[in-house]
DNA sequence: TTTGTTTATTAAAACGTTTTAATTACTTTT
DNA sequence: AAAAGTAATTAAAACGTTTTAATAAACAAA
């Protein structure tokens, strides 16, 4: 039943070449530089006689004899989060075009998992990296930077370490989403966030802080650092700021701000009556209810185009000197209407 | 800087042996049935050598020799929806343990991509797939299976043909959503529905009319059906149905549900006070606010492993009679309780 | 004609496994 | 002591490419 598969060498036969000239033209070395040169009816003829008998080429061979698998490896945080879901399909996409194929894992903020996954990724051999590095695996990225492979870190940054990447400009989405809540006239603005020390966070942290104290609110700027483990605290925490009076709340991820927003629910509050509410990210349930102020649209296509592309180049170009590339990516600060916000509070008013 | 991996040949040489023994050994032939048998001393030592020289067996040459790639395609409808994100999370998981790796695609309920994923997958070598079938895509599924490529059917059938599924049974969990909300007293219970030909929607129909006959509500059953690509209509006929007194909507996915749950909220409705709402899975949506009544969750965990093993089954028996498994998976119905219910609807007006 | 140059082609080695068929070294059995 | 088994090992072919180095053919220059 099963049908012998076409090789290069039954090509080679049908068109009465050797099979040498036949990889060459499959690679197109032909026409290209001053490599191999293979006479243009020739070349027509083979690929005519390539396209007749349906070949298709054998990727375990090819690998094994050139080294290179043409496969990559992307390791994300939680791949079934919207965020990084949306992420690795724009790359797996992109990745087509190029002839690559890629194998996805998630690390669950979790060093040991991606220590584990790049150890995995390596025997089944890959030509390259796309990570987001977690809390505590810095050591383990600069290793493989150290072993030369090719690597692009993605929406989080290592620090005093060369190799490429691509991320946010997160100081000034920070900034901006604050002032957004500062526009519609809140001053009591509290930002809810991780105690991990990502790049990406700390840096939305600092925007916030920048943005309070340029609009002389300094002394109200508040960060809280919750564990990612012990997320349910955050329930304590919005209570404690109610009864302090605060307006609004600045939420550094979509996670944090679906946990916030839930708690915040299960007390009865709503929003933005009772709190005003903005963050990183959307997610679904924003998408629904309209509910932030504001959020921070991220450039989901060119994180995902920008680091492949990224990572395409620095896998031609191995053996040359190490230069490497930062991308930093505008945010897009989606803010709803004011009057949008004021039907929907009277709306419920009315239907109350 | 790059050194240079540790093959066969290497141990076979350290060893003292010859390179099959080495490949007997690490096919672990050496003491299983009567096929190769290896004394037991030998293989000891060339395990030890192997593990001295952090020995990683070359996937390329494994596969150009035997054929075997030892990965699977998986292609769902859309990666990036949390069930099949899910579900992959899953089988990826599983599928490592089994010294699988795993591809995976989306379809976007276009049959072209499917059959596009399908080429590509084939050409690069993988020794079985999980699909989830879109709609007109009965010849394609056909094909690959007249074909005797390993196959299992993830979450939808497609009639008349002999392959291994994976299915929730889902004329009951149909049945049982509806009897919640006939349980909390609502009569005029709609059911909102895709317009497609899928084998698992139009049994959640069937189990939703069967259950508003049984309690002979039959002439108040009424199924609207979307077209998945005019899911904007679903405001009209929400607006609709409002006209008509409907009390309560069951959605048949949760892709309807959040597409549902927007078009009431934009309406200024409330959710369980003007509409009560069940449905089909969960979403981020459903977690933060506790708006259904009830919903299904799925065996996720199930829908993954089940599937995998009979893949996996199925690619070892390759040449075998071609029997075919289908497993039914039970739903399990989640709901919320009633005082819960009461209670936030009351805060809400004490709020409002 | 000889020599050199360019253009087009090919033979053959290599990549690292798996697997068949053959060989060697021991035991038994006759 | 020869024959027949059995257990352990190996040589060598094969898988389908890529790529190097060699060769052949055609033409231009000497």
């Amino acid at each position: 039943m099963r049908t012998k598969r076409v090789t290069i060498k039954d090509i080679a036969t049908e068109a009465g070449v050797s099979i040498a000239l036949v990889s060459f033209v499959m690679n197109n070395k032909a026409d290209g530089k001053d490599t191999y040169r293979v006479n243009k009816e020739t070349a027509q003829r083979i690929l005519e006689v390539a396209q007749k008998l349906n070949y298709q080429p054998n990727n375990a061979a090819r690998t094994l004899r050139s080294g290179k698998t043409n496969t990559i490896g992307v390791i994300v945080s939680d791949i079934s989060n919207k965020f990084f879901a949306d992420i690795a399909r724009c790359i797996e996409n992109h990745a087509y075009k190029h002839k690559y194929t890629v194998l996805f894992g998630s690390t669950d903020e979790n060093p040991q998992k991606l220590e584990n996954l790049i150890e995995v990724f390596r025997n089944k051999g890959i030509d390259g990296l796309v990570v987001v590095p977690c809390e505590g695996a810095d050591e383990i990225i600069r290793d493989i930077a150290r072993q030369n492979i090719p690597l692009v870190l993605l929406d989080r940054e290592v620090s005093d370490l060369e190799v490429s990447s691509v991320v946010l400009n997160n100081r000034r989405a920070g900034y901006e989403t604050t002032e957004a809540l500062i526009r519609r006239g809140f001053t009591r603005i509290e930002m809810i966030s991780y105690s991990m020390g990502l790049s990406n966070i700390r840096e939305r942290e600092e925007g916030y802080r920048r943005c309070m104290q340029a609009h002389g609110k300094g002394e109200n700027a508040v960060i809280h650092h919750l564990r990612h483990d012990k997320l349910a605290k955050i329930e304590d925490l919005i209570r404690e700021a109610r009864q302090r009076r605060v307006e609004a709340f600045l939420f550094a991820t979509n996670t944090l701000a679906g946990q916030g927003l839930s708690a915040i629910f299960r007390n009865g509050w709503r929003v933005p009556q009772d709190f005003a509410i903005a963050c990183f990210d959307t997610n679904e349930a924003f998408d629904i209810y309209k509910t932030a102020i504001a959020y921070v649209r991220q450039p989901i296509e060119q994180f995902g185009t920008e680091a492949l592309d990224l990572l395409i180049k620095s896998i031609e170009q191995r053996d040359k000197p190490g230069s490497c590339t930062r991308i930093v990516l505008t945010p897009e600060i989606v803010e709803s209407a004011p009057e949008e916000e004021l039907r929907s509070a009277e709306q419920a008013i009315a239907e109350g």
